[in-house]
Order: structure tokens, then sequence, then C-alpha cells
DNA sequence: GCGATATATGCTCTTAATGAGTATATATCG
DNA sequence: CGATATATACTCATTAAGAGCATATATCGC
């Protein structure tokens, strides 16, 4: 047995008051797009207090999210948190950020912004977008000239020369395009900025945070499935993982992996498009919704050059 | 060029003042075992105030606790942020938590206590604690009687019946054992708990997740050189990855990743040991600090059975 | 019925990574 | 020399990952 005594440790270190503020990324999917809910012309996150009734974080979180937006939240975690320097500095602000997948469900009247919209360059399901990259790789060399390690650590994070892309390290590119100043939120801001929305205060970077996240999230957990309607059809669910990893998809392997993993069960009913065979309808594997540790969808994908 | 407008969002919710304080869990290796930093004879973390002068929260923490200790901070990440709802209920309390790496030293006379102190069943080196992992299956079994989802999670967790150990998962499997009322902690604990220290509040929580967080880490960032001297032999270098991860692993395939990776350079020195050969002493190369994303050392285990 | 369109599926193949085993140098000390 | 421990060289089986080729199957409009 053990000695577990439940009194207050004598560390209570004493404190500053701080404000204290919930960020809410909220992510759902609209045309083969991951898109955020916005607020002010997409420049701002939802936020709101949290309060003393709350009790807990996430549960205050969820609480004004419900009611102002009338919206259920499906997976949720937190992102991070962050004092913003940017407020007047009466007292600090403390804010917490976290992301929650909404499920597509009617097209309401929100605003709404594709991800993509905010860094262009992570969407490389089209061959279309080998062009940016290339500007990026450009403006990159020039601004780790002479500096070996710098144009390492570049080409390693964008997936030059002999590196290859890796989707999740979106964090770690937007804060190389911020040091090179080749965003406009950078202090050292020189030249044109890159193409892409910016925002209020860091929230470009909490953006990037939870680009990150979410790619990792959908690798090991089923997490896509709170993006999904429940009843969805397989290509469906390729273009989500697609949509959210930016990059194209092998759709054998695809199918491969997903019925080896028991991820799906089949209904009895079938999608109804305009032009050929309609598409059997799937939803997710209730009895794996409990273990979902092991169902790990790592990602088939297909060259995209 | 896109419009960037530095004002303030129309957005200000109201909110409430809180305390915010940081909690630090700081690691290192002492005897072949990853130990946390504690106060209280092993049941508080080290915390400290977040206060108006400092520039943002990694820097406040960084801040009191190299003034406090003396300690140099290595790799260092932040962890999760809550709410304390144990604290005196005048006004909210916001804990920040981070986890640091310390580089083990001198013998300091801080108070330190291994990490499987409060988690053995995560230490799975030596076949030894097999026995433990056996009563805890006992007695999950006992509890998701009946339940066979619930059974499934257990087992998928902890690596019961044909599932494997996934050493990443120590949180959810502290989560289980507190659902099922086998720590000491759970409001519903139910007969013996099982053995292990217990914490303050929500701590041990906290470092489960901690020890989570560095069992990940270590897989695809080379975070573990800040555990070491800077000057170490490879089998130093395996030994503190195994204590990390809390298993075994295959002497030549671990040397064979760490060499194609070109992680370590040889130095000139050799470790001067009471008997047998001196090893030869090595550093983390200086050129793969830069892009650390690639250097992922996936764990080679050996079986333990 | 036929072609266009899109879903659905089966099979092969290469390459690389992973886990595991066997054997054998090499260096130091008592 | 023998005990001890480092250091290294190979081999081998299994699996997963990425990619390609081919072919059913179902619906619609003409």
């Amino acid at each position: 047995m053990i000695n577990h005594q439940k009194t207050l440790p004598p560390t209570a270190a004493q404190s500053v008051l701080c404000e204290t503020e919930l960020v809410a990324v909220l992510v759902s999917i609209h045309h083969n797009a991951p898109h955020i809910l916005t607020l002010d012309h997409g420049q701002a996150f939802p936020s709101g207090p949290f309060t003393v009734e709350h009790r807990s974080l996430q549960k205050g979180m969820r609480n004004w999210v419900e009611r102002q937006t009338g919206l259920q939240l499906g997976h949720t975690e937190q992102l991070y948190t962050f004092a913003d320097t940017h407020h007047a500095q009466k007292h600090q602000v403390v804010q917490i950020s976290y992301m929650a997948f909404i499920r597509q469900t009617c097209d309401h009247a929100l605003d709404t912004q594709s991800i993509y919209d905010y860094f262009p360059w992570e969407d490389r399901r089209h061959t279309t977008s080998a062009s940016l990259l290339h500007t990026i790789a450009e403006r990159l060399k020039r601004w780790a000239q002479g500096h070996t390690q710098r144009w390492q650590r570049c080409a390693s994070i964008f997936g030059l020369e002999d590196y290859v892309w890796n989707d999740e390290l979106s964090l770690q590119r937007y804060e190389v395009l911020w040091e090179a100043g080749l965003v406009p939120e950078a202090t050292w801001h020189n030249g044109a900025a890159l193409p892409g929305l910016s925002m209020y205060h860091d929230y470009r970077r909490i953006l990037a945070t939870a680009l990150s996240r979410m790619r990792a999230k959908i690798r090991y957990t089923p997490a896509v499935f709170d993006l999904l309607p429940h009843h969805f059809t397989l290509l469906q669910l390729q273009q989500a993982m697609e949509a959210l990893a930016g990059r194209p998809m092998h759709k054998q392997n695809f199918r491969r992996l997903v019925q080896q993993q028991k991820l799906v069960n089949r209904t009895a009913e079938y999608d109804s498009p305009a032009q050929g065979r309609p598409a059997q309808l799937y939803r997710f594997a209730p009895e794996t919704a409990e273990n979902c540790y092991l169902a790990g969808a790592t990602l088939p994908l297909s060259s995209i050059s």
C-alpha cells in the first residue's frame, strides 16, 4: 500500500494574475481542402474566456464554442500555450490554443477559409504547386548564401536536393520562412512576401502547428472520421486524407491498408453520382473506435515528381 | 503583395484573471534510469510563477529554473496546460507544464527520483518486470469482465494477447489504470493499489505525459544527446536510449543505425574502465544538429518475451 | 446495345527497413 | 593465458512501402 496524502505542496509560488483566453482552431473539410473557421476576414480564430465555472480547460472550450457556433466538436486536442506580447502590457495575456475537428454537416453561414490559402506551398497534390516550391527554393538559397548548415536545414525541411518532402514539417517550414524574412509578419521582412494570407499576432504560427499536428495525428489515430459524414465512400475517405496530407495517394495501396486494418464496415447504401457506377457507402468500424492506437494508417503515397 | 495589418482583432473576449504557474519536469539520467527533479520527497515538481518581465513562457521557465537550481537546460518542450481544480477556488490556477533535459554533470545535492519508481510497469528492460505486468493483466481482466471492447483496449495498450508493447503509450496506460481504480489517486480506488509512488494533484499524469513525449521524441530527434555528457561511449548512448525507452536493444543493429545516420563522430579519447578493453569516446555530430528531423532513430529492439 | 465514366478489385514486383542470429577481431588487466 | 568488454563483419527471414498493370462492375445518355 502506498502512502498517498492529498495535502497541498509547500511550494505554492506566488504567481502573477494573467488574463486567460482560449483560442480555437476549428477544422473541417470543404471542397477537398481542410478549412478553418475564422473571424475578421480570415485574420483571427474564434476565442473565448476561461471562466471559473468551467471544470477543465477542454470543457470550457467545448462549452463556449458549441454555445456560440452551435457546432459539435469531434476530436479535440490542445495545441500550445503562449503569452501574447502584442497585447497592451497592463497584465499578461496567456492564450491556450486548441484544435478541434468538425464534421462537415450542412453549409453553414460561418466564415471559413482554406488552410492552403495561408500556406500554399503545403498543398502538393497537384504538380502546379511545383513552381511555388521552386521560387521558395531560390529565395532560401539566396538567404543561405555562404551558410552551408543553414542551407542543409532548408533543404531537409523543404525536401530539396536529395531530401524527400515530409508533410509533418509544416511548422518548421513556416519558421524557416519567418527567419528568412519571406513572410510579411517577420520583423526583418525583406522584399516581396510569398503568396499566402497572414493573420493577427502569432496566429499563423498556431495554424502551422495545427497543420503539423493534424497530419501527424491522422497517421496513427482514426481522427479523420471526425471530419467525414457518418456514411462515406472510400474515395471520399481517401480524398480527405489527401486534403489533410496535402499530397496524392495510390488508390490500390490505400484500400489495401484500409481493408486489412478493418477500419471501416460497408453499409447497405450507395452513393448516387451524376455519372458512373454508384460508390458503396462505408462507416467507421465501431470496434476499432476504442483501441485506435494500432490503427496506424501510414500514407500510401504516389509520386508527384 | 499581401495586405498585412497589425491592428488588434475586435474579438477581445473579456477574460477572468487567473494565477499562472510554470511547472517543470526536469529529466536527467542516473544509474541507467531516467530521473526527475522533485520537491517534497518526490511528490511535487519544481514550479514557479510567470511574471510580467518575461518575454515568453519558455524563457520565463528557463529563467527561474536556472536561477533556482543552477542547472543548464537542454532540449525543452511544452507539455500540457491544465486548470488545477484542487487548489482553493478563489480564482482559477492555470498550470503550464514543461519538460526539459538536463545533462548529467556532477552529482548535485538535489532531490531526484527514478521515473520508474512512479511507473514500475514501464521498465521492461529486464525479464523480472514480467510478473508485474502479469498482475496488472489479471486485475484489468477482472475490471473488463463482460466488457469486450474495454478488454480489447486494455490488451492493445498493454501489449497483451496478440498485441505488441508500444512504449509510447505510457500516458494511455496510466489513464487505463486510473479508470480501473488501480492507482491510489483514482477516486474510485478499489482494493490494493499497484506498486509505484504517487504525487500531488495530477502530477503523476503530467509525468506520464512527459514519459510518452520523451519516448516519442528520441525517435526522430537527437534529443538524447542533451542527456549525455559531451563525450560518451556508444554503449552509454545505447544504455541511455534503453533507459528512456524502457526496453533492451540489439547492439549490432543499434550501431548500424547510429553509424549510417552519421549521428556521431569519434574523438581521439578513450574511456578508462576497471576491466576490459577501453571504449572509444564519441560526440554528437555538429552537422546533424541543425537538420535533426531526418535523424529518425527507430529503436532496434531485442526480444524480451 | 454501346461507349463514356467511375467505382472496385486482383495481382505482381522491387526496394528498403526491421528484427535477429552467428562469428570473430581487438584491447586491457591481473 | 584467461577473463572481460569493446568493436565489427556478415547473413538471413520477414514485412511494409511504393508503384505498376490489368480487369471487372455498374450506371447513364444516346
